[in-house]
DNA sequence: TCAAAAGTGTTTTCGGTACACCCATGG
DNA sequence: CCATGGGTGTACCGAAAACACTTTTGA
């Protein structure tokens, strides 16, 4: 008697056969963290197909008939950085109609966090694909400036509540360069004392008897992120919250 | 001279033209809050096409090429409840390749919220659609029990964080729906004096001079969520923090 | 011996939690 | 007048925040 936005008695599945397919890709949001510069970066390379191609580009692909999207997301990020295992999230999915001059394309949004120390450079540079500190990174194709924001931004969330940081950092890393591991991330000064304090209160850090010289005389302690302690808090219901 | 993961040399954007694209489609698990029976519930409906026809369903559809997800999931929503203007939101995907028996199929989770008071009743009885308390979900179709799942998780942890449970109480409610609502969603009996103290300090919401004697002699008194005064205190750097 | 980074403690403040009693009113 | 749900206040505890000094050692 009302509402009449559609006919209740028309088929409202449509069927498998009238649904029109899409292009479906994923974006992938690298970031990587450089302990001596102690900046965080974000993985570009400059685009190779036509609309825009040869403008830089976050690393994606078409997600392929026989792959899962997080499958296609790890297959571009060992395509580019040999690298396997690693932190790797879906955030947000961009589906505008007309986002991609090239065609009608949804795109998947991911980000991963490797270790620098760990990428196998020569496949990086065989790919033109360089590191840009995430304060400059240049005007990319499409929508690819806003991808990172966002990424960014729920990195940022994902940080403060889980122990992802670890994931940027090699094995052995010295309580300072861990600060400004989330200095970068959070785009903000923290308290060095009290960061060290609820840190090192959680329980997950082990420290080892090496210290690291090489930026000071004094030298900083090694520690190592224990990941069966961590889960052991976790199945006690603990977790984790940053400021 | 390693990493043998792809010829660094082939070209690593496929183009347009060799993709192949895949069927999209959006399901959306619509909660809903009776505040008579304190209950959240979950509207579901009889799929209407094979493979699984008859069975119990989200509400979902494939997207079109000339619309975004965003708007498909709310054309759903709209064609089922009447509803517009709602909450909507995107929080996950499922791409997995043999998820759907009848195709490939990649589906974007959304969860809204509604005011059961607000929806056009005929619309949703005209289509067989069922509210389902949040207890009581039957077996579903493909995966759609798991996207429920995740729906739920992420309205627990959007609830601790932003003021999202007033989408789903009539305009005027009082604080013991409130909270019983709060309940329902965090599937926890919450300390009513404290929850009242927490929720009323922050200042969003304003209190009428009617009161609700339905529940009880004494009456409650009815609240009414201010926009304005959530938006200032969100400028102010102000998140809701629950615990 | 001193510059430069690493490491340590205390006090204050604020929010979270636990907890028990009075209030209003229709029947 | 009393049962029922609605509403209020307080004491305690622990975590977060603010804050400054000592330690180490290579150059």
């Amino acid at each position: 008697m009302s509402a009449n936005t559609s006919k209740p008695t028309a088929k409202h599945n449509e069927s498998y056969k009238d649904a029109k397919a899409i292009l479906v890709a994923v974006d992938n949001v690298i970031f990587g963290f450089d302990p001596q510069e102690e900046k965080l970066k974000v993985l570009l390379f400059k685009r190779q197909v036509d609309p825009e191609a040869g403008k830089w580009s976050l690393i994606g692909s078409f997600v392929q008939a026989d792959e899962s999207a997080d499958i296609a997301a790890q297959r571009i990020l060992t395509k580019f950085t040999g690298l396997d295992d690693v932190f790797l999230e879906h955030f947000q999915t961009y589906s505008e109609v007309d986002r991609d001059p090239g065609a009608r394309v949804i795109s998947l949004g991911y980000y991963s966090l490797i270790r620098l120390d760990e990428q196998k450079e020569e496949l990086v540079e065989s790919f033109h694909a360089h590191w840009f500190h995430i304060d400059e990174i240049p005007k990319l194709v499409i929508d690819h400036n806003q991808i990172i924001q966002d990424a960014l931004r729920l990195l940022q969330e994902d940080s403060k509540r889980k122990p992802i940081g670890f994931n940027l950092l090699p094995e052995k890393f010295t309580i300072p360069k861990l600060l400004k591991l989330y200095q970068e991330i959070m785009q903000e000064q923290l308290d060095d004392r009290n960061f060290r304090k609820k840190i090192l209160s959680v329980g997950y850090l082990d420290r080892l008897e090496e210290k690291d010289k090489s930026n000071s005389k004094k030298g900083a302690y090694y520690y190592q992120f224990n990941v069966e302690k961590y889960f052991e808090l976790v199945k006690e219901g603990y977790t984790l919250q940053l400021p």
